[in-house]
DNA sequence: GTCTGGCACTCGCGAGCCATGAGTGCCAGG
DNA sequence: CCTGGCACTCATGGCTCGCGAGTGCCAGAC
């Protein structure tokens, strides 16, 4: 319902207040984008626009600025998403190359995507759940001490220790090792559970708590809520976030420590490509004024956990999208290699 | 040679500054301290300890604020630490007391740091090269693709992947494994170089090549410089910095982001009790209007990495050192029990 | 010699005021 | 439906000015 015209004004609305932080007015508009109409006729769609909800005014006799729900509309409608030049590419693989180690892949990416997008970077860890495990390590510390290691394919690592109830023999840990081995490698996590269930069973008697004790430290760690790790970067962006700085950094760093409202925040988005999510749209009071652009990455075709940046709604969306999904892709190439 | 009574000023100076955030003058130093002399007298003794350079006034006819080399004073001379009270210390034990890993340790201690104090806290991961080894671990993750597994006495895992020049059979790996093992367990990380330097001899010439590769990994996890690795929490406390906040949030935060900056920072702490760097004298620049608290911690008697806060120059010294030497004696104890 | 009360002086801060100008809404005419 | 014109609003910045906290200095008391 909304004609052609004014979507225009809508888009250059956004563009320019992106660019210069300020309301814009219409005739500054009329100056900029060549619309072919005067600035009263913007003035018009502009009150078209603010009474649909789109745009506002900060106060009486200033210029608009987009509303939530206003880049919302730019952002499915007015936009598309701005691909990366050939040398940003080079750029983004050069940088990724090196890595050694998945915290290492990790580390950078957090890097490279607050330096791209010059916002908060937010990398979460190959999930588990959704990986496969690649091997399963027992070692023994101490006489009633063992070290469960997780490796997946993904390259993540993760430990446990586990006090056995009993004293567990070299013969035992290792007649346990390969049984665990050979029926959860290649497999993927969600399985396991079920994979293991009667593994104790063989066992003696005097063996089966520690293997039932290890078991359980093996499902513990599958547990969504524990498994989820990030690393965040480029807090430092925040400063450029506007003039009203003090009360709205606040609560955004309060949020960036929490990490299950990040990880909540970047579970939400369920969508194959990018999702962004803007301002109200964030669940979490602190961040209604930030918008987060996500999106998963994986190995394969299919997602294993998800990055994205954290930002304030006036944002280069276009620009944004572009390098989050490149970075992405990226990502996910290192991580098949490896 | 400054008078005892001037000395006493000073203290007052900086404790009414700490707590008010605003420049402390004459009359209002009378007042709330009772020095037993008049507002004339306390003025005299201003001049002179702004003429020593310890304390300075923002602008002619204001009150002072003390200079880091007033602070400097305060710190060495005028107060101690404050202990936590008991409460305070019960808290600490049990906030540490449910970690179930080394992650888990360094996370809980970043956030109990940070609530304490109400700054910036930064922890560092125990070092290798001060730790001794527990374990070291090989595992064949494809034929000729090895995963190194450190464990260290501190809890601290770390892995490499190893690829080999020629495929690595059982036997082998196992026997690797072994003459590891029995060379380096229960050895300080300083001592394996030399330790496993002929290491390769005995092996068949086909497997020399995989072996001093795995050798040469060992080594390189244990250079310096990739070795260390810290988290840091309580980023949302720089709010409360000050008024001129964005000029001096943006490079703190910068210099939070670099590690090599941070790692830097506290390596220069070699005092074995609570070290405190103020203003100016941390060398990075954009911290120059930060102090630093900071002091080592180890499950022995000797340190085997630092931990410590970043915080406003104005911070409250006797309190803020007291908790970094309390949560550094718990986090101790909680490794040596680990 | 040291402390004190008194006094003149400085100067940042906030309030009040005003002119400016960007921007708006509305209306009448093309 | 678009346009030019016009009256109106109101945030912003520059300006003055009074207030008051705080200082430095001096003369006199202990």
């Amino acid at each position: 319902m909304l004609s052609e015209r004014r979507l225009k004004v809508l888009r250059a609305i956004v563009q320019d207040y992106v660019g210069t932080e300020e309301p814009v007015g219409s005739k500054a508009l009329t100056e900029r984008h060549n619309l072919g109409v005067s600035p009263a006729t913007v003035r018009n769609d502009m009150a078209a626009l603010e009474d649909e909800g789109f745009i506002a005014q900060p106060h009486t006799s200033a210029g608009r600025i987009p509303t939530d729900k206003g880049y919302r509309l730019f952002v499915d409608k007015l936009a598309g998403v701005k691909p990366m030049t050939a040398p940003e590419r080079r750029a983004i693989q050069n940088f990724l190359e090196g890595a050694v180690d998945l915290d290492d892949v990790v580390a950078r990416t957090v890097r490279l995507l607050a330096q791209l997008t010059r916002q908060v970077a937010v990398v979460q860890y190959p999930s588990l759940t959704r990986s496969t495990v690649r091997h399963v390590e027992l070692l023994s510390l101490a006489p009633a001490r063992l070290m469960l290691v997780l490796i997946t394919d993904t390259g993540r690592v993760e430990q446990r220790m586990v006090d056995c109830p009993a004293p567990f023999g070299e013969a035992s840990l290792a007649d346990l090792r390969a049984r665990l081995n050979s029926r959860v490698a290649g497999r993927r996590f969600t399985d396991v559970p079920s994979l293991v269930e009667d593994l104790a069973e063989p066992f003696e008697a005097e063996d089966r708590g520690t293997v039932s004790t290890v078991l359980s430290t093996l499902l513990e760690t599958l547990v969504e809520e524990n498994e989820e790790r990030l690393m965040i970067g480029g807090t430092a962006n925040l400063t450029r976030f506007g003039h009203d700085f003090p009360l709205v950094i606040r609560p955004v760093l309060e949020a960036l420590e929490e990490q299950v409202v990040l990880l909540k925040l970047l579970g939400e988005a369920k969508d194959p490509g990018v999702t962004v999510r803007i301002g109200h749209e964030n669940a979490h009071e602190g961040l209604n004024s930030t918008s987060v652009v996500s999106v998963g990455y994986g190995s394969g075709g299919e997602a294993v956990a998800k990055l994205g940046v954290v930002g304030p709604t006036r944002m280069d969306y276009p620009g944004t999208m572009g390098a989050v999904r490149a970075v992405a892709r990226y990502v996910g190439q290192i991580l098949a290699e490896s």
